[in-house]
DNA sequence: ATTTAAAACGCAACATTGTTGCAATTATTT
DNA sequence: AAATAATTGCAACAATGTTGCGTTTTAAAT
């Protein structure tokens, strides 16, 4: 049964080709990078695509101040309900990739006042693969 | 000597009058709320007035997936040469505004094989006013 | 296997967000 | 006060994202 399926959503053609794209990455990847990689497409369809992925926690949206949207395949906790990231995002300084990575634990923030329930990282450094 | 001279651009009426409305909100904000503040403008010069502003350490974007992009004000550490920011963005369930908090210290994390060298935290939950 | 109903697609048209070039204006320097 | 350099405002455009609607595709039901 695959991934789609799995998330209640129609497998279409289309579907399958957008979500190719994805697997064949191990980073983040534009809107841009999407329409290049599949061949005929159409725009819209494409956004809205996006969008229910998005809302069925097939993907989720990378966002580093000054860049480009991007988008990143969900780990198989994230579902309609909600997103579960157990991840944080790494954007390489040389390759200038944005990885999301798995950590055994997320840093926990202490705030006076606040009730903190979820947190989301984005770092910056040097990649494994530049490094 | 006022911020924008501190900056070194000129501190024209346009650019004070944006500024001014940073230094209302506690908070960050949009560019729609910027335009809706600020009375006869033009678009443009907004938006490079942003930009500027971003460049030299003034503003900062805050951006949390699935948002309308905001901006906020740095603390004074920031400049043309880079940001350095010890807070973190803080978007509060109940009010659904995005604070910028300063913290103690920034959560640290390691990364078998990366080199990290910064980090930039969007926390969520219920804020003081609201808590 | 065929029918049927719901979901997804593709097109047109539009809304929003952001940019570039250039002439006119404003702020600083001499 | 004049000269110089930065900033503004306009027009035009580019990029990004959305809505409505008729047609096609998918999955389920006969």
């Amino acid at each position: 049964m695959d991934l789609l399926t799995q998330k209640n959503i129609r497998a279409t053609t289309f579907r399958k080709e957008v979500l190719a794209v994805f697997l064949e990455h191990d980073y983040a990847i534009s809107i841009n990078t999407i329409e290049k990689s599949i061949g005929k497409h159409d725009r819209i369809t494409l956004y809205r695509t996006i969008k229910t992925f998005i809302e069925k926690g097939i993907l989720h949206e990378v966002l580093i101040p000054n860049e480009e949207k991007k988008l990143a395949m969900c780990q198989s906790e994230c579902s309609s309900d909600g997103h579960q990231h157990d991840h944080i995002h790494f954007k390489c300084e040389a390759c200038e990739e944005v990885y999301c990575k798995e950590v055994d634990r997320v840093p926990q923030l202490q705030l006076e006042g606040f009730k903190v329930k979820s947190i989301e990282i984005n770092a910056s450094g040097i990649c494994e693969k530049c490094g």
